[in-house]
DNA sequence: ATTTAAATGCAACATTGTTGCGTTATTAAA
DNA sequence: TTTAATAACGCAACAATGTTGCATTTAAAT
């Protein structure tokens, strides 16, 4: 199937219209080997008005076609969800890894499975932030 | 030991001056009895200039006195560090979980060891953050 | 008490968040 | 294909926060 038939797949499936803007960038995302800081969209994304940018974001956070990646919380990164995801619920079963070198943030996959338990409290989420240094970089 | 010479300690340890600002903030951060949200301490210390506060704020951060603890990247925690930690590492061995219901945020000491590997990877720190309900909205 | 370097308050500007509203575009229905 | 309803967009405007420079005040060493 076609990759922007897919992003309208998407979108329709949410109750939101597939236009030009929501496909653009949404390409972006999805086209970055990493995931994209919000600078970098910036950049990229120029002809969009900055409060398009926002909303778009917003819609598609909202609708969990995209998610945070916010390692070390300076810059807010964006990835494509993988799994069908909503607003209520995000189901990565990734951790997010940021190289302290390079400064790339990137969705992995791992084998570990993480066990938290703690005491008196019923968890719905657990999300793990990697920082260390990635291969490029070693 | 009285815990203002506890402070004063902290902050001299890192070549930082003890004044009654620094000191006024640290009280209000461990007084609280979970990580305590930016917006209060605005309400706490609304006699300290904006600026201050983000000073005063960033130093203890990069003093490695206090930490942030940002679950769901919403809005920012601060919490004190339980070991001594530096700009550069922050040796925190606790997870922070987020009450969806009541919003608190606190830095929980779990039995379970979290073992994370990602290939050809060197990984230097592991950041966790939990969602879900705490006892008290049970 | 004196001195030096750091901390603070204020002003100023940059960036980002957020909302309302008129215009434009999507999409479903006719 | 045309039309109509509704959502998305761009622009303006304002709020909140980030950030820096500089003059004044203060901490702490001498
Ligand atoms: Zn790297
Ligand atoms: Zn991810
Ligand atoms: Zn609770
Ligand atoms: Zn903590």
């Amino acid at each position: 199937m076609n990759v922007e038939t897919k992003f309208i797949e998407l979108l329709r499936d949410r109750n939101l219209k597939a236009t030009p803007k929501r496909l653009e960038l949404l390409t972006v995302v999805a086209a970055f080997n990493s995931a994209i800081p919000y600078s970098e969209l910036q950049k990229k994304l120029k002809h969009f008005d900055r409060v398009t940018l926002y909303r778009t974001l917003h819609a598609l956070l909202d609708g969990g076609i995209i998610h945070k990646a916010s390692v070390s919380s300076d810059e807010v990164y964006y990835a494509m969800c993988k799994e069908y995801c909503t607003s209520e619920c995000h189901n990565h079963k990734h951790v997010h890894f940021k190289c302290v070198e390079c400064l790339e943030v990137s969705c992995v996959n791992t084998t570990n499975t993480i066990q938290i338990q703690i005491p008196n409290v019923q968890i719905q989420q657990v999300d793990v932030e990697v920082s260390g240094v990635c291969s490029k970089c070693m």
